[in-house]
DNA sequence: AACTGTAGTTGTGTTCAGCGCAACCCGCGC
DNA sequence: GCGCGGGTTGCGCTGAACACAACTACAGTT
């Protein structure tokens, strides 16, 4: 059971040893300190190191002599964290859409424009579907709003040039100062409702998904018709934030300090 | 130097198994298919799975039974990396392809091999992303480039044994001596364009980043169709000159005596 | 310059764990 | 029932990981 007595485990004791506190502190640790933390002798562990290196897991300053955890494994999360994503995705639409009754999906960010990559049908929706792959502007829509939600005021003004807006619903905020105080709104609770900012009737909201360093990389957006779905969009914020919260689990965001903007 | 004859070398070996293409379209992969991308018996593949799981390094489906990467990889990759690099890029990137129109990318020395960290997609990109954590050879492409500008003759020779270089695109350079060449011209120009040197049709320039040591740590590019691209990537080299050497600055690195290298 | 200490790498004989192979287990479908 | 693909476990054999020590490199100190 215990990894200790294989080689392989013990080997990864040190890549392991990395991730301790006190590599975090100084930002690399150097041969003997990984050898006192591991506890094992320091001839090995520099051997062990070098095999390390040379797949990319961890990396050297030449400089210091240091170790540090490498790029290799940042990229190995954010490829993983991709595909994490949508195959984790689809269960947790399914159970909002039992538990909320209406159509949910999940959106990224394209080129400025929110982009539906998956949706999960409600059995009594209006419209079949058509919402998978379709763009939406992000400034009038909710998963907009939770994709821009650690956006500032002045990366918002970057975002939007001149501070218009491109038109929207009927409700749909008209100049930049607006948005973010929707946001700002949104940001304080934790998700992000619209009523009536794309089209006439139409009520959504929804919540943000993080990856491992924690920035936005999709929302989670639940959406229905005005007369049937107004009067539940508060209780659905909150499950939709705790259904987001959990893909960010997933995808190794510690989600300790909700309330915490970045 | 090559990994492959060390137990943890081998074990190790799973682990980018689950890096691979396969496993990304299915996030997740068998015991069967680990052991035959990393060419080994089953049966030690097996229980290498075992020990790296028990490290959480990868994790396992309980229902298909097929391997992930684990929740610990997430975590490691949050503390990967340079931060501070990672949180000053998004932004510079951004505006390369807000000004540039072209996808433009942060890309890393690992092992031997050019990693792209992160990229930004440009708007009118064909395919979106994809590209962030690919690994590409460092001789034939604009990022390698600018990584290794600091690379005497004798470091490339060291770098790259015999002389002989992998296979590129239909530019790629031959020999280490080409390459020199072609790095010494990039290191006049303080930026280093490519055509045609890793696929056909697809034309890069890029700039190195330095940290407060002077070191090249990283290198900006942007990439785009030669047909479009292809007439203005002297005016876009200068500008991402200007960009990395903004980036290089935030590092701590000052960049007066510009055309000196270190 | 010699002396001392610290950090890291490399050499070596011994032993133990990883190796390939094969047997075995389990669920599935013809 | 039988065969089959996927996964685990058992077992002799061999090679690589182990501890220890010798070695290099470098930075202060006197």
């Amino acid at each position: 059971m215990l990894a200790k007595d294989t080689a392989l485990g013990r080997g990864l004791g040190l890549l392991l040893a990395l991730e301790s506190e006190q590599a975090l502190v100084r930002d690399g640790l150097g041969v003997l300190e990984i050898a006192a933390i591991a506890g094992r002798d320091k001839g090995q562990v520099s051997r062990g190191l070098k095999t390390l290196a040379s797949l990319g897991l961890v990396d050297r300053d030449p400089e210091t002599l240091d170790y540090r955890i490498g790029w290799r494994v940042f990229a190995m999360a954010a490829q993983a964290g991709d595909r994490r994503l949508l195959t984790a995705a689809p269960p947790v639409l399914r159970e909002l859409v039992a538990s909320l009754g209406e159509t949910a999906h999940l959106s990224v960010m394209t080129a400025g424009e929110v982009l539906t990559v998956l949706s999960e049908p409600s059995p009594n929706a209006v419209r079949a579907s058509g919402w998978s792959g379709r763009r939406v502007p992000a400034h009038c829509t909710s998963a907009g709003r939770a994709l821009l939600l650690d956006h500032d005021r002045a990366a918002l003004e970057a975002l939007y040039p001149g501070g218009a807006l491109p038109p929207g619903g009927p409700q749909a905020p008209r100049d930049v100062a607006e948005l973010a105080r929707r946001i700002a709104v949104a940001r304080g609770e934790g998700h992000a409702p619209t009523s009536e900012e794309l089209e006439p009737g139409l009520v959504a909201v929804a919540a943000p998904i993080r990856d491992f360093r924690g920035r936005i990389v999709a929302a989670l957006n639940v959406s229905g018709p005005k007369f049937r779905f107004e009067d539940h969009l508060d209780g659905a914020g909150q499950e939709i934030r705790g259904a987001a919260d959990e893909l960010s689990r997933q995808l190794g965001w510690a989600v300790h300090h909700s309330r915490t903007a970045a």
